[in-house]
DNA sequence: GGCCGGTCATCAGGTGCCGAACTATATAGT
DNA sequence: ACTATATAGTTCGGCACCTGATGACCGGCC
């Protein structure tokens, strides 16, 4: 994801402009980029990437499942999961099985190897965002979650308007 | 960018969890990408995207430049630069031209028709910036972009630690 | 019983990103 | 001057994501 920065003339251009806001969404995508690029790289040496990390979640959380079950919970497309589970499958993350009661769907589950690359997953990735967030005081965190979700709320009540 | 979501057994899972530092970075990043899906969606009709968008609001802001120092702006590699600019190319909104003084490089500048794109964009994106960020009061945001500030810094350390 | 709308997974084609390898050119060190 | 190293841009292979189209299949309705 590519960072936002703002024209050094920002003020002259967009003379109404609410600066604010928009430092306010430029902060946050680019301390998300930072976090996620970051997160990346920590998982490149293991065999796993993020999404491919959260793939393998989902079926430890919650037990095999369709490609469309997949897709909805990571809220991605079924297109997408297709890709995702070519490339889990060609390291034997998972296993695509057929649907005995529905010969439309699959379904798909980890495999012990699947276990292994999540855990590992889930420990480094932990260990980092604890050590990211030790700058902020348990108040300053709370605060913190309680922002990001008001901004959450308003921008889904935004796209909600405008379709 | 896939959604990140917490395992329901969590804490049985990771026992010595800092379950705020985890919800923090969870939040961060779904709220960074809703609001970069929701910029992405708005751009569509146009025919600039997101990133492109930033390549062309380099090129207004700061005069023609190198693809190198254009990849160095935008924190992308020059391999995807030279992507981004094959696309605006093709549309119209960039040439690229041989430097004078050095041979191995390339100047890059925006044409007219990409100053009308980027303008677009720009009033897009900045009209739905304020609004999303109506519901934090301007001290919120403050305290908001404050916090920001300091996670970035902290992200940015622990990547310099580990390399 | 047969049709038809909706769903399942997939594929094709496109964008955006990466690291690694390549070619050409520039610059520093000896 | 000559070699070594660094840099500029491209190309290549790969991943993750999208939309749109396709063929298989399910279920309900006439």
């Amino acid at each position: 994801m590519v960072k936002i920065q703002m024209p050094a003339d920002f003020h002259e251009q967009t003379p109404d402009a609410n600066v604010l806001a928009t430092e306010a969404v430029m902060n946050t995508i680019r301390t998300a980029d930072m976090a996620f690029e970051r997160i990346g790289r920590l998982l490149r040496p293991l065999k796993v990437s993020a999404a491919g990390g959260l793939v393998l979640g989902q079926l430890r959380d919650h037990g095999a499942m369709s490609p469309s079950e997949l897709g909805d919970r990571l809220i991605v497309t079924r297109a997408t999961v297709t890709g995702l589970l070519d490339s889990l499958e060609r390291r034997g993350f998972v296993r695509r099985t057929a649907n005995p009661t529905d010969r439309r769907s699959l379904v798909v589950d980890i495999t012990p190897t699947g276990l292994e690359g999540l855990q590992e997953v889930r420990t480094i990735i932990h260990h980092n965002e604890t050590a990211w967030m030790r700058v902020l005081s348990e108040e300053e965190l709370h605060i913190y979650i309680g922002l990001l979700h008001r901004i959450q709320d308003s921008v889904a009540a935004a796209s909600d308007d405008e379709g």
